[in-house]
DNA sequence: CTGATATCATTTGCATACGAATGAATTTGA
DNA sequence: TCAAATTCATTCGTATGCAAATGATATCAG
């Protein structure tokens, strides 16, 4: 009499409502939200397993600062979209690695100016090579066509 | 001569790659992972626009307790893809809100039994239609046959 | 039966992520 | 020009998310 007094009614209910057409029936393994979630945390695991030491938002600050070089915080925050306060953290911690260093702006004295250090040039052209690995083995399950038409659609998505 | 004396000649040397075949050129912005965290972002946003005082992971959590009845906390975490710790905070919170009850279970001590509340049961039968609107706003952009192929390839990924 | 293993839950530490508030500096507009 | 609005960065609070360590309990193997 633990659960079945109330739950095992509404499983019923679910089932003569099944028979319905379905209509009330919320499945959370079908929502486009949880398997977004999941398929993210598969992602940042498989990122994980190839570079241990740099998290994927890391990651994406160094490698855009080697794209456009010296940028402000709140733009480096905008394109490789994190908040103000995200990016902050994030910076704050490459900075205390030493892959990036911060400066600045001569004359808009709003602006921290943040850059590569040589050591973190270093790192990420050591690491773009390992990061080609983890996209192939994040899409490792879809054909290369399949991979295509997920990447296109996905992008519409974001 | 700020950025552009490291940079610009970067940009250079980007360009004279891209004609030999761009294999050096490594965009983030096309990386399935950094999409993937993104769609994932416009997700998380659309739903608190539509559910503002619960979390993904909190309704996760109330949904498949609707779902399935009473389990452990163990178990309700590997069914909404949550590890121990995070459910636990998840759990806390629900329970500090009156949503879910704990108890222990009577044969195996070791285990601590979750259920929603009356409470927990009208706010989770309240929500998931807005459930609904929020996976049709999060796949809004794609045409109800992409949607149906963005579903099953990500499925394939999750 | 009992020692080795395994499971469940908790705790700690670290790293995103975002809203909201704040302060400093810049830009806009009347 | 100068007050209002905007932008940039920081800080605080809250909420995932995961690794690793710990303690309690349960199960398994010999």
């Amino acid at each position: 009499m633990g659960w079945p007094q109330v739950s095992g009614e509404d499983n019923l209910l679910r089932l003569v409502e099944a028979e319905d057409g379905d209509e009330n029936n919320y499945h959370l393994q079908d929502q486009v939200g949880f398997i977004l979630r999941k398929a993210h945390q598969r992602h940042v695991s498989i990122f994980a397993s190839q570079i241990g030491d740099l998290t994927p938002p890391q990651f994406a600050a160094l490698a855009k600062l080697y794209d456009i070089g010296e940028t402000s915080q709140n733009q480096l925050g905008t394109l490789i979209a994190m908040d103000a306060a995200t990016v902050k953290g994030v910076i704050d911690r490459l900075k205390a690695r030493g892959l990036v260093e911060v400066s600045k702006h001569e004359v808009d004295k709003r602006r921290l100016l943040v850059n590569l250090t040589p050591e973190g040039r270093e790192a990420i052209e050591r690491l773009i090579p390992l990061a080609r690995a983890i996209t192939e083995e994040t899409l490792a399950p879809l054909t290369a066509k399949e991979a295509a038409t997920f990447l296109r659609l996905l992008a519409k998505l974001a």
